[in-house]
RNA sequence: CGCGGCGUGGAGCAGUCCGGUCAGCUCGCCAGGCUCAUAACCUGGAGGUCAUAGGUUCAAAUCCUAUCGCCGCAA
């Protein structure tokens, strides 16, 4: 059975490489074409060199069409005269006349309990929504958005402390696993599947920058999973102000949740307010006696502590550091750009 | 030739617009002291060609030019 794989992130390179492992025969690779990110000649940021790279190490050819819906892309895709294609994380929507060229179809690698989280950001969603559960869903690809039957789903709780990435960095192999195992089912017959409950079907549609803006009103515990789901990208970031001093964009990388006035902290300090144990503003009722260093930021309910941020032009820091060059004064606050 | 920020002892920053009194702050490190004890406190100490190379000037971290490196945004 001739497997044409096709995907971009790093959530498809433990499918591609169990594939590859299992001896399953892998006969080409399509991934998105290689941008160069960033400024000059790109330090980072890369799309689709790891798929690639793996590729070459086992001599399977490789296909990146500029998009797969033209003619062209599709032909690129029938030269390789795949019987199966296993998508996972690939980027783009695929057209009807695609999705019919291999004799047996595409099944899709998808990270949620489908039907709940269709789209580009389901783990990121899962997260964001306070699930305590996700998963990964094996698909047959159908023209609608990851609505096809589903032929094989696991589960996998979500951490409370973790952030997208590290989701998405487990759900990986699991998926992997599951897939290699449809794939050698479907070499000895078809395969049947279930159909998704429409009625449970949930969006997870891609992220934005915009998405990004974190509003300190919201509670604390809402604040935490926007963090979480949004990291690494395109993560969270609020502006610094500071009496006098131009506001200073800051991506918020982790934080803490913890409840107001445990740490010495007044209870009525406004939204964004930033807070240290060692300069509390001299206001409110005081419930608490710790001492736990670290930069507090008022929420609509309870503080919640920033341990790891990047200012604009800096590179990431803990909170601590970020303290000792920036000590909290009177009228410190985090919030919108203006 | 997309836009912008940054490079100051081991860490994070201030100082740069308005050149000289600027090498500073919060930590870390080392030694000593205090303490039952500590990430607490006190005293003392080491550590920097202020990214690099030129230029302007009596004088440059601070002004000009170029180079290197790091980061963010936009695609």
């Amino acid at each position: 059975m001739r497997i044409v794989m096709m995907g971009t992130g790093t959530f498809a390179e433990p499918t591609f490489e169990a594939l590859i492992a299992a001896g399953e025969q892998v006969v080409g690779l399509v991934t998105q074409p290689d941008k160069d990110v960033g400024r000059r000649s790109g330090t980072s940021r890369q799309t689709g060199k790891g798929m690639a790279a793996i590729a070459s190490a086992h001599g399977i050819p490789v296909a990146q069409p500029q998009s797969i819906n033209t003619p062209e892309g599709l032909a690129e895709l029938k030269a390789f005269a795949p019987d199966l294609v296993v998508v996972a994380a690939y980027g783009q929507i695929l057209k009807p006349e695609v999705i019919a060229a291999p004799p047996l179809g595409m099944i899709n690698v998808h990270a949620s309990l489908l039907p709940k989280y269709r789209g580009a950001a389901p783990v990121a969603y899962a997260i964001w929504k306070g699930e305590t559960e996700t998963g990964v869903t094996i698909i047959r690809i159908t023209p609608g958005l990851d609505s096809g039957e589903m032929l094989a789903q696991a589960s996998m709780a979500i951490l409370p402390t973790e952030t997208a990435g590290e989701l998405e960095g487990r759900l990986a192999p699991l998926g992997a696993k599951l897939c290699l195992d449809v794939v050698q089912r479907m070499k000895s017959g078809p395969v049947s599947g279930t159909k998704q409950d429409a009625t449970l079907v949930t969006k997870a549609p891609k992220l934005t920058k915009a998405m990004g803006a974190i509003d300190w009103s919201k509670s604390a515990e809402e604040i935490g999973r926007q963090v979480r789901a949004l990291q690494p990208f395109p993560t969270a970031y609020t502006y610094f102000h500071r009496p006098g001093k131009d506001a200073m964009r800051i991506v918020i990388r982790r934080v803490h949740q913890h409840l107001i006035g445990v740490h010495g902290i007044p209870i009525h300090s406004a939204p964004g307010t930033m807070m240290s144990p060692l300069i509390v503003p001299q206001d409110g009722p005081y419930l608490g006696i710790a001492q736990v260093p670290g930069l507090f930021v008022a929420t609509g309910t309870n503080a919640l502590r920033v341990d790891e941020l990047q200012p604009a032009g800096k590179k990431s820091m803990t909170a601590e550091e970020f303290l000792r060059g920036y000590p909290i004064g009177e009228g410190y606050r985090f919030g919108p750009e203006s």
